[in-house]
DNA sequence: ACCTGTCGTTCGTCAAGCCGAACTCGAGGA
DNA sequence: TCCTCGAGTTCGGCTTGACGAACGACAGGT
């Protein structure tokens, strides 16, 4: 769920970012209206700034706070078809495996769901800051959190917090849709 | 690209991961080996805490540190197939608005992509931390980051960070996909 | 009524982050 | 060669976050 150490992290986000705007690091200290020896000391992965600190660089850096303190940068993953996890429900309700499956330790999964109409499926709340997409390949279907559920027609697409419980159900015969999985 | 305020937010976002985890603020102090008197005055909102400190209430809340600082949760959003941007090509190479044409301020979009052989599309850099996810739905794709471009069959889901460039490459008739661009 | 345990806050001390100034190093110019 | 300027590091101080202990409030048990 968590991974790698803050500091070595937040000292190379840091450097990475200075890199990319091509200034020094006092003019970086200045336009952050921190002490560049402050700004020294974070870039050799000394200390443990404060988040004020670590916040008035992202600001003027124009990145999201996350991207000095999560790790580098996203990997190119493909899930092939033929790979993935995928769950083809015929005409009897999804199992409960469907959901289930998700390797915890993956950082997205994606399904090709198929259902027919009746089956309702209810999904437990995934892990905490866990994110769904869902793009709808034919069919209508009904789906999202408990009580927010949408009508979706064939090509529209919903994401939603999936660390509640939610809901999928298809509405005509033959539905089918892409189910994203994103994990935090 | 930078939102709100950092303090109040992670003041609120600790008293909810505690709500959650259903235990005493001197418990998750006591997991987190950090003194309840500081997690007392994080959740009072008063002070700024350093990055350590947050890192330590991360790790025993079980969620990621962006979680503690970014804002509440994701809404639920949905983009209709008749309203999103969308551009069939036809036989005709992608127009330029393609990728031009999502709007900045939103988190994200999903575009459907047809394309015939030949219509190479190269894309430049989005902004800091954007990430696009791709499925195909018909047809065989080359795409990616450039130099990392893979092949894509039907059914197939690629993700790569986009704010560096990138192309996609129809490799054979009729070809489409989802694109979903995630900005950050 | 009394004791006991837990909750959350407040207070004093200590350590550490942040700051500004001084310093070293190196490149470019007269 | 000397001077100047900018980049980056190091050094004292001041401020502040983190800690442990003590405190009042409350609930449950004896």
């Amino acid at each position: 769920m968590n991974r790698t150490p803050p500091l070595a992290t937040i000292a190379a986000a840091i450097r990475r970012e200075r890199d990319r705007l091509g200034i020094s690091s006092a003019e970086l200290a200045r336009r952050a209206g921190i002490a560049k020896s402050t700004l020294s000391q974070l870039e050799a992965g000394t200390g443990n700034p404060s988040v004020e600190t670590l916040w008035a660089i992202a600001v003027v850096a124009g990145v999201p706070f996350s991207t000095l303190v999560e790790p580098p940068a996203p990997p190119v993953r493909v899930v092939r078809a033929s790979q993935r996890p995928a769950i083809r429900s015929e005409a009897s309700p999804f199992t409960s495996a469907l959901l289930a499956a998700c390797p915890p330790g993956a950082r997205r999964d994606v399904h090709v769901i198929t259902s027919e109409p009746g089956d309702a499926r209810a999904s437990d709340p995934h892990s905490p800051g866990t994110v769904e997409h869902m793009v709808v390949s034919s069919g209508r279907w009904n789906a999202g959190p408990a009580g927010e559920e949408v009508d979706l027609d064939p090509g529209d697409y919903v994401t939603f917090p999936a660390d509640r419980p939610h809901t999928y159900r298809a509405l005509t015969a033959d539905a089918s849709a892409v189910l994203v999985m994103e994990y935090r």
